[in-house]
DNA sequence: CATCTCACTTTGGGAGGCAGTAGTCAGGTG
DNA sequence: CACCTGACTACTGCCTCCCAAAGTGAGATG
């Protein structure tokens, strides 16, 4: 049911609050407008005045969306030029935003079937190649699909050996497992 | 680079802003203090004041997001009795907020990987039972490991096949449901 | 019965997201 | 040279998120 910690994660109290990625990642993409500026890069808009009216915001809160975005990477300002006009600037995905992707998708596949109220699902999503419908899963190097309470998190740098001789001094009760009750 | 769009969906201006499901998903987790909650949730907290001191957030706001979070179907509220105790309520993980793990962990890898500033990624994933490093993939049906540039998205109900005949006439949902938030 | 803990609610205030309107600036068109 | 378009910026005001501090009520403890 829960995640099994170990090393100085075990100790909940000195770091839950800070360094927390998944917070981090919200500060980024977490607002209406970057969402919303976000997902139209992903389906293909690259200039100013598409993003503000395929994204429902205001030309001001676009403008400062674009803004931040470009600034934490996720999306570059490249000119171009349409002839007989002068050079514009356009918005493009970067790695960055693309590495986002599997994130974007696990989101909306589980707002889509969670979120959608009566309606129900709105959205389906398949291989472009094959046709075959698309999930996210989560997965280990050795192939092994994870579920929910098999995912152990250290700090980046611990070893990462299954059978742990432990000795790992004063983390009082390192592996913090709760069963499903 | 961009997904591939189909049906009622190609037609970007009347669908966009509405019911998209990421959107719809934000509103219920994209908060700080929704996402604190959240993330203490999959730690294994369980009782009123511990979430609000391990997420970092003023009980009042603790109090409103888990009230929230129970009327969205993320956690319940089930009464337990320690010994001597009177009887107190905690709230647990439902299957919807299970679900909801591989866009958690996918946001986690890249909120670490990418916003975690100079002092770099902070926290490694790894299978319980094996060892091996954790990542989120896209997949489809057939195995394949899906990139940013082979999803097509499509309105669900429309039928899945690669070769599409077209002269699909307007599925246009009504659309219901207010957001949340 | 006074006190304590847990699980909240209430009040007050500050910061920031967002809409809407208006204005700016560069460069092409009539 | 006036006008238009694309890409913004500036300003006003509302609304939501959030914190801090104080208060409440039920039940256990002394």
């Amino acid at each position: 049911m829960t995640f099994v910690l170990k090393g100085s994660f075990a100790d909940r109290d000195t770091w839950s609050p800070r360094r927390c990625p998944v917070t981090k990642a919200l500060a980024v993409i977490g607002t209406r407008s970057a969402a919303g500026v976000l997902r139209e890069a992903y389906l293909g808009t690259r200039r100013f005045d598409d993003f503000a009216r395929l994204a429902g915001i205001a030309e001001a809160v676009a403008a400062a969306r674009l803004r931040d975005l470009v600034a934490v990477g996720l999306l570059s300002k490249q000119p171009y030029q349409e002839p007989g006009q002068r050079i514009r600037l356009e918005y493009h995905l970067t790695q960055m935003a693309l590495d986002l992707m599997p994130a974007i998708v696990a989101l909306m596949q589980w707002g889509d079937a969670y979120l959608q109220g009566e309606s129900g699902p709105a959205v389906a999503l398949s291989h472009a190649n094959c046709g075959q419908p698309i999930s996210t899963k989560v997965c280990c190097a050795a192939g092994h699909v994870v579920g929910p309470d098999e995912i152990t998190m250290r700090p980046s740098g611990m070893p990462t050996a299954v059978t742990s001789p432990q000795s790992d001094a004063k983390t009082h009760a390192a592996g913090v497992s709760v069963g499903a009750r």
